[in-house]
DNA sequence: GAATAGAGAGACAACGTTGTCTTGCAGTAG
DNA sequence: CTACTGCAAGACAACGTTGTCTCTCTATTC
């Protein structure tokens, strides 16, 4: 009733189970007009090799497959790196499982331990929980994993991150060096490790040039209304730095609303699709979600391929794109 | 040295192979004294079930994956729909393994084929080759397919599109209803079928209103070039309907290079996710690709809990969102 | 022509788990 | 005290495949 096994193909071949194996392996020490007949059975019924079984006899536990958890699979930044991780499994003959997090550190541990269960070769993780020193005890031993724009807690592994906090502190002097003074930060929520890494970078620079800070957390999705309201203070920012594409989202709207985007300065962190034909143009700090795509695929696999060194820190540059925004002065 | 079996929890616990089982699946024919000692012994030696044999035992083929082919999981319109399917899977406890097509047959095949040798319980397609009747070997039988954005050809089942045909026409109407005639059209590659009922529904809107045809396929990715074309002819256009993301970008581009973006009017395909930002913000007919993505989850799951009915085709409806661009006169 | 080597093909066990059958034992009724 | 019932727990086989061992047959050598 199932799928046909090898003992189907055996007996309508006329040969034994085990030569139907070999031939479907591709061992040479098989007759060749036996595995004509042989391959002639596969194709009438249809066979095609149990993975689990194979698996199972040759304690071979390698899937094929890998698993990479992000944010949202559905935001571009997650959705770019997934497609560059795709790109680097590909050639491999491994394929990606997928999964977002939204920020829930319970889907994260969930999801990786549901992935571990399905024996993925390796993990690719955009950390949300605080701590991921529940790998040990969930991932098969010897299971790599690298972690991608996040840093872990509490689980050594390479790491691939964007320079989040000099980034952010050329973005800052940028507006500082167009006459700036007020300048606010419009961050998400400081338990992200990279939100804090971005506010950081913007402490330095506003320290260095010995300027008050001023900064606002992003309360919800794509919401205007932080930007809103810190342009109804008393003496509102010239300059704002965002610092998350939703957030820069509800910025850009909430200035347009007010008529301000032209006045008020604003440099994004993160590259948006169509920044360049907005009037201004958007100035961004672009992140290369590809390269770290690439970069924490190229290596998961190395670790695939038995490398065994002290965990790296894989650094990718972010590079500033001014384009009109950032450059209107104070 | 690999994980340990459930032999190994059986020895520690002092119980038989078959004991540890019961316990494991949570039958209720066990001493609690006995269990306990079994699930300590799981506690202490990290036990975790093996899922592969545990299929290969039960002949239960479910995985808890399912396959979700897409054009590019990289594009803004394969993210969201990636991430809708995900929504629809995420409570039901299955997984998404996804893979991008790039518009060529052979990857589809190829990746089809993959997952179902790794028993995705069902598989959401958005076919790229002209012939999915290779379904029908490479699939388990009762494996369970939805296409969605594209029909298939060789094989029947469920299928999710959007209003390819009346949206382009009514795209085109609008355009018609402000005073425009030279109305161009910039699509795919006809061998898309999206695109083909695209145009399908231009020529319905232009025949209509006897006007003249004007047509052209967009060569690569993001090219302004067939735009810039577009305009140089003696008679150009006086307004475009771009019936795809990359060409709707390629044309804003050129658009803007040649500064007829507010002489020239515009109707896009498929909604861009700053549209309302640009100056003129940009008329579209927005596709709902979440929808579609939740629409096809629903009907694979519809159909792997049992129901049996002839396949279905889901129409999801577009919308024309008139922001600008589109309302530019002739 | 007999002994030997080599190659092709089958028998058998095993991977880690679960379904079925059997065993052992306590409790109850006659 | 014996026979029976019921329930918990173990023995065993099986899922579909591959590694190892053994067997048979042909070709080669002296």
């Amino acid at each position: 009733m199932g799928r046909p096994t090898m003992n189907d193909v055996a007996r309508r071949a006329g040969v034994s189970l085990k030569t139907v194996s070999r031939v479907v392996n591709g061992e040479t020490t098989v007759d060749p007009a036996l595995a004509t007949r042989v391959r002639a059975a596969v194709a009438e019924l249809g066979y095609r090799p149990n993975l689990g079984a194979t698996m199972l006899r040759r304690s071979d536990w390698r899937t094929g497959t890998i698993g990479l958890l992000l944010t949202d699979a559905g935001d571009p930044f997650s959705a770019i790196l997934h497609r560059a991780v795709e790109d680097e499994a590909h050639p491999r003959g491994v394929h990606v499982m997928t999964g977002s997090l939204d920020e829930n550190p319970d889907r994260e541990r969930e999801l990786a331990t549901a992935f571990a269960r399905r024996h993925t070769d390796g993990l690719i993780l955009a950390p949300a929980a605080a701590d991921q020193g529940y790998l040990s005890h969930e991932l098969h031993p010897g299971t790599p994993v690298v972690f991608v724009d996040r840093p872990a807690t509490g689980y050594r592994a390479d790491t691939v991150v964007a320079t989040n906090r000099s980034g952010a502190a050329s973005a800052t002097r940028h507006l500082i060096a167009h006459g700036h003074r007020r300048i606010a930060f419009l961050g998400a929520a400081p338990r992200i490790a990279t939100a804090r890494s971005r506010r950081q970078g913007y402490r330095d620079a506003m320290r260095e040039a010995g300027l008050p800070t001023c900064e606002a957390v992003d309360p919800g999705p794509r919401s205007p209304a932080v930007t809103t309201a810190l342009l109804a203070l008393a003496e509102p920012p010239t300059a704002l730095l965002t610092t998350h594409h939703r957030i820069t989202v509800g910025a850009l709207r909430a200035l347009r609303h007010a008529g301000l985007h032209r006045r008020i300065a604003l440099v994004a962190f993160g590259d948006l699709p169509l920044a360049d034909l907005l009037e201004p143009a958007i100035t961004v700090v672009a992140q290369d979600p590809a390269a770290m795509g690439r970069a924490a695929a190229r290596a998961l696999f190395e670790r695939l391929d038995g490398h065994d060194g002290e965990p790296r820190e894989i650094t990718i540059p972010t590079t500033l794109i001014p384009r009109g925004s950032g450059e209107l002065t104070a």
